[in-house]
RNA sequence: GGUGCCAUAGCUCAGUUGGUAGAGCAACGGACUGAAAAUCCGUGUGUCCCUGGUUCAAUUCCAGGUGGCACCA
């Protein structure tokens, strides 16, 4: 039997959620979600994470399920829902993912390359250089080592800089020498359902979702991490705007005003991604029975003539 | 009803001694393989309220209209 795992993807507030739990209901299944935000424990309301009678209703996996203390990337995602899948398929022919973050979403279609561990304090001894000696000072040290990488690197993008340096001082090899540009292939089929709507419209969702936040009791949620603002984790939509407002540096109201902005400029950043996958099946809000039957129409098709990605 | 002021980008406004215009915010486009809700790059998007008049040329000057605000009745 072809095993398929139905990716539900799309921008931030466009009704993920709600989809993938008619659809995981339908095809009596469990739900991944492939969001870095609400892979957090501590992060609730702020992360729109499914409320408790969803996740009553359908089993969530890698919702609330780490700690913003421990540090935590792409690459891990892969590796543990690679897991995950596999003991899923034995119970299941289809699984659903769900979510909006693109490049965790990738890492479990195409795979990421495998990279050494990094140690902490290299990290940190280049961030400090990054700070004393400026950006170009470490461009110019990263043209020396790897030219290659520095000729198809964003050399404006202090992270892409910094992570090709301590890949270097942590292991001696290059980072291009670590870059196979190799998709992994997957050992099941994958069907990607976009929903997406007007711009406008999806603004309003976003501002709406995000006043509802708020009256839901973000602002208390934010202050109960806010000891730890420094970690990447918290450096998220919703928490770092209510942070600058605990710091008296905004007010409250413009601190909404920046969560909604900031989410709707995330949306777009979504959108931007998710565009150049020609894989992904559009479809707009209040389509679930069309996207139901295309799914029955598709899953049968697959059975039919399987591997094959659509 | 009268008088005065205003009308320019999605919003708040600047400006053109007459040669079709620019700031902030918002917005839009793009990149992105271990921090990705992160990070980075790029882009003015305009019937200058409407209709006439003067002028080679009007968003700008003049008249009328419309809408808004203020004051006086």
């Amino acid at each position: 039997m072809t095993k398929t795992l139905i990716i539900v993807l799309g921008p931030t507030g466009i009704g993920k959620t709600n989809l993938s739990i008619s659809l995981a209901t339908h095809l009596k299944t469990e739900i991944i979600s492939a969001d870095s935000r609400q892979i957090y424990q501590e992060l609730h309301i702020g992360t729109a994470v499914p409320d408790s009678q969803q996740l009553h209703t359908v089993k969530h996996h890698f919702i609330q399920s780490h700690s913003i203390h421990n540090y935590y990337n792409a690459s891990q995602f892969e590796i543990e829902v690679l897991q995950k899948l596999n003991s899923l398929f034995e119970n299941y022919d289809t699984v659903i993912m769900s979510g909006g973050s693109m490049l965790y979403i990738d890492v479990v279609c195409n795979g990421i390359d495998d990279l050494p561990q990094i140690d902490p304090d290299t990290r940190i001894q280049l961030e400090n250089r990054l700070k004393n000696e400026g950006l170009e000072s470490l461009r110019t040290e990263l043209q020396k080592i790897d030219p290659e990488y520095y000729q198809l690197a964003d050399l404006k993008n202090h992270k892409r800089i910094l992570h090709a340096l301590e890949i270097y001082y942590s292991t001696g090899k290059k980072y291009s020498s670590y870059r196979t540009n190799v998709k992994k292939v997957r050992d099941f089929t994958i069907l990607k359902i976009g929903l997406n709507t007007d711009r406008a419209l999806l603004h309003e969702r976003i501002n709406l979702r995000v006043d509802q936040m708020i009256q839901n009791g973000l602002i208390e949620e934010a202050r109960k991490v806010y000891p730890y603002k420094q970690l990447n984790s918290l450096n998220t939509v919703g928490y770092k705007e209510l942070f600058s407002y605990f710091d008296h540096e905004i007010t409250q109201e413009a601190a909404i005003e920046l969560i909604k902005r900031n989410s709707r400029r995330y949306a777009r950043r979504q959108l931007t991604w998710f565009n150049k996958d020609q894989a992904i099946n559009w479809f707009n809000i209040n389509q679930e029975e069309t996207i139901i039957s295309f799914i029955d129409d598709t899953l049968k098709e697959i059975t039919i003539q399987p591997q094959q990605n659509r």
